[in-house]
DNA sequence: CACCAAATTTGGAGTCACTGAAAAATTGTT
DNA sequence: AACAATTTTTCAGTGACTCCAAATTTGGTG
């Protein structure tokens, strides 16, 4: 069971990313100094430090959720369901049920501004994608026996990830435009259908140059 | 013409991301403070932070060619020829000629390892891998007159630079885990037909998960 | 050559993220 | 109440980076 200590270990770690998390939302990340965070929650600089490891982690706390996303997807797949359709049929019950996966749901817009305006975040979740990348291979290369040497497991989660890394900056873009939600999830939802096609059956004439008849 | 000043003025640049090179690759890159560079290029601190906006900027000095690499491809394809056509033969001809253009050279290899062990290289270079990224879209809009609410360029522009980000990654890991560096290439050629095969034609069936017989 | 204005370099003072170690406070147990 | 383990704080750095004003160097002019 959990005792005393650990029980206020925890509530401290979540009290300080809340607080960081306010101050960063409210306040544009590169705004907020670490020791503001500190004094804010009412503790010590080095206490901080001490429970995150980076400034960084303070605003992008519950990572990994977002890191093992696509290899769990892969790993949960039905029966008769390739990696491409899995990730396919969840992206598209994400995007009906309107909930945060994939980044398009309702308030995820401030969060997106500042990440957008800070570029040790953007960095950061550079690092956060090219994990997911990773976990996906991995998943990827278990469930196909694939030998270590092979890099077909990389290129397909690359692919895999590029798609959805895509399409979810693609409506960042233009929500951060200013254009209305719901409006760019519905086209989003046909560019999706495009953009999974694409995945699925190559891009090998796009953009073919005509022969020159002069 | 070019005066005193302004030759003065590239020769001073050049040779502080010269010696700063130096240092980073004979002791690595965070084992270097900006300091030691300044003394040893015999300016001030405060003239390194002149030439160069970051730390970063010193290692990555050149990195504006390998941005524009994959756009350029594009831009310079031949007649008849389609995007990933054109990418397919420029990458065989890197490989056939083991020039530095996609980072299997000879002598790549300190440089790789120098930025696989600093985090603060990786975030960066993940941005300019988001940048090539970027300009490879932006060609492929151009090219082919899409609609800027297209996402199409961009889903191709991301599909194309996975494959050849996830090739050279998987040369470099095997590289650093010690290889023979022509295996690695001869294997490497083999794979990245299948690699752009994948592109051209699809990934729809992989990973596919039998149906349920009981 | 002497001199001026513009550009370049430098020094110094300061901010902020982050580290390490030792002192101080808190907690679980006996 | 006392002791040991754990957590927090304090203190003293380091290193990247910024800002500003002073000093130096350079190109052009009389």
């Amino acid at each position: 069971m959990e005792g005393l200590r650990e029980r206020k270990k925890r509530e401290t770690r979540q009290r300080i990313a809340d607080i960081a998390m306010g101050l960063f939302l409210q306040r544009g990340f590169d705004d907020v100094t670490v020791a503001e965070v500190a004094r804010a929650a009412d503790v010590s600089v080095n206490t901080v430090f001490n429970y995150f490891h980076t400034k960084e982690d303070l605003f992008l706390d519950r990572s990994e959720d977002v890191e093992n996303l696509l290899a769990r997807v892969i790993l949960d797949r039905r029966p008769g369901e390739s990696a491409v359709g899995a990730v396919r049929r969840d992206f598209f019950e994400s995007l009906r049920d309107g909930d945060w996966r994939y980044g398009m749901h309702e308030g995820a817009d401030l969060f997106t501004r500042r990440v957008r305006e800070s570029a040790a975040l953007q960095a950061r979740l550079s690092l956060m994608t090219r994990r997911r990348e990773e976990l996906l291979a991995e998943a990827l290369a278990d469930e196909t026996d694939a030998d270590p040497d092979d890099v077909t497991p990389w290129l397909v989660a690359a692919q895999i990830c590029s798609v959805v890394t895509t399409l979810t900056r693609h409506f960042a873009v233009r929500r951060m435009a200013g254009e209305d939600g719901d409006r760019i999830v519905s086209d989003i939802r046909a560019q999706a259908e495009i953009a999974f096609d694409l995945l699925e059956h190559g891009v090998g004439d796009y953009a073919l140059r005509p022969a020159t008849d002069g």
